[in-house]
DNA sequence: TTGCTCCTCACGTCACGTGAGGTGGC
DNA sequence: TTGCTCCTCACGTCACGTGAGGTGGC
């Protein structure tokens, strides 16, 4: 019994067009009536199932090809004893196979990724905004990753913030551990005010920028926050709390 | 300050053919010197970025350019207070992110199966064997989901085997839930044996080829061994285990 | 002037899909 | 005879890659 092509792409669950396309490339050869018309039998429909399934596995119509001949050609082989040189090549330590897999790992690690970060976007009240976030962190994580490739190739000297920035921070920081409510930081935040100023070369309009720089970072990328944490030798999180109390202490002296 | 296109590339991590590429279907539009080469600005790297994250959430280009001109489209008339249609159209519960998150979704269930079952056949001792019963599960499981959605649309008496084979299938499982060594059900294989003379018509080829397919069942797929099973009305491990008893009897008989 | 970079076609790859124009089978 | 199925080109899609043949910049 026989096939004709559209009851056995369906019968298969592929299309007819999939079937032509096997066999263009040599993966399958129906009999063919005297007028030209393709006919398939079971064991057709055993080959493009092992298709079907090989494809499953990510493997290319051209591995497959190698795979498929090979084992017919093993098959007519048999009883010489002799082995199938390209399946014994796909497997085995260094195989084709190891390799195959080790890109498909990687497909999914990207997948996961992308499967995650689509997540946050939709859970997120503003995705519209959610999705530009995204789009900065990605560059952001892109020049992180460049930066310590070149850090570990070009050695060159930490970035760091003015010594007396860095001295201010940390007396701050330990200041808000013994008193988190910050009574006993206020003369310093006086002092990282006095600091900016300095910065700014005295002019307002700069000054302010720099505050609301700082005031605008609940919405840099992470990699942003992480750099600039670690240009005070900080945590980010110990860094984000410095930075919130000298937001505060800004208010206040604005108020005032 | 701009950069030329090979410049840019190593800068963005991208080939040259990309760029071109991209400039082609509309997201890049770097100036053009006199004699008309590319030269590509911070502005056009940050374009380039946007466009390179959205990618990794596995959109197209297409889908990309529609994004990106929105947003372009988006900052001139911020002023005016409107908001993007397409931006939105593509977040919400019925949007076309979430359709791309379950394609997305589709994909990493495909990709966890291939993995698992290329671990299965590498760990294998016989790959290429493992690689052929992989491909017969994996036939088989379609035929299995098939049947399955044909049996919920037209509705047929499940496959059974004979009455007397099923009556003494379940006497000799009874048997061994009594007497795990068999001792006990020991006549009752001798009736099984008969059966099965019975079944082959008294045609000695025919009874060893029925005992040999029964003997060769450790290499039938998954599939196959849940659907014998089913004949019987048994799990699989309960018929494994009267199999099993069978072969163990036959065995004794042949060696009598 | 000599390499090196850049340019633009045009065609290739991969796994099919689309559609035209024509013919065979029941 | 009338639909319906089947056939074979040939070209399209998607995201680029390859290579030819030619020109500009330093």
């Amino acid at each position: 019994m026989s096939y004709a092509v559209r009851a056995f792409a369906e019968l298969a669950g592929v299309t007819v067009k999939t079937l032509h396309h096997y066999e263009r490339h040599g993966l399958l050869a129906p009999k063919r009536s005297r007028a030209g018309y393709r006919r398939y039998t079971v064991r057709d429909l055993g080959q493009l199932e092992a298709i079907i399934a090989l494809k499953s596995l990510g493997l290319s119509l051209r591995q497959i090809a190698a795979l498929v001949d090979d084992r017919a050609r093993d098959a007519r082989v048999k009883a010489s004893g002799l082995r199938s040189r390209a399946i014994k090549e796909s497997f085995g330590p260094a195989g084709a196979l190891r390799a195959h897999r080790e890109q498909l790992l990687q497909k999914r690690r990207r997948l996961d990724e992308a499967l995650a970060a689509l997540n946050a976007v939709e859970r997120d009240g503003d995705p519209a905004s959610a999705l530009r976030r995204f789009v900065a962190n990605a560059s952001w994580t892109k020049w992180e990753a460049k930066r310590k490739t070149m850090a570990s190739t070009v050695p060159r000297a930490p970035d760091r913030a003015s010594a007396s920035r860095l001295a201010l921070f940390r007396e701050i920081d330990a200041a808000l551990d013994r008193d988190p409510s910050g009574q006993a930081a206020r003369p310093l935040a006086a002092r990282w005010d006095a600091l900016l100023e300095t910065e700014a070369c005295g002019d307002r309009a700069t000054k302010a920028a720099l505050q609301n720089a700082w005031a605008n970072r609940r919405i840099w990328p992470d990699g942003v926050r992480r750099y600039v944490a670690s240009l005070y030798d900080a945590q980010p999180d110990a860094w984000e709390r410095v930075a919130a109390f000298l937001d505060a202490a800004a208010t206040r002296t604005a108020a005032r």
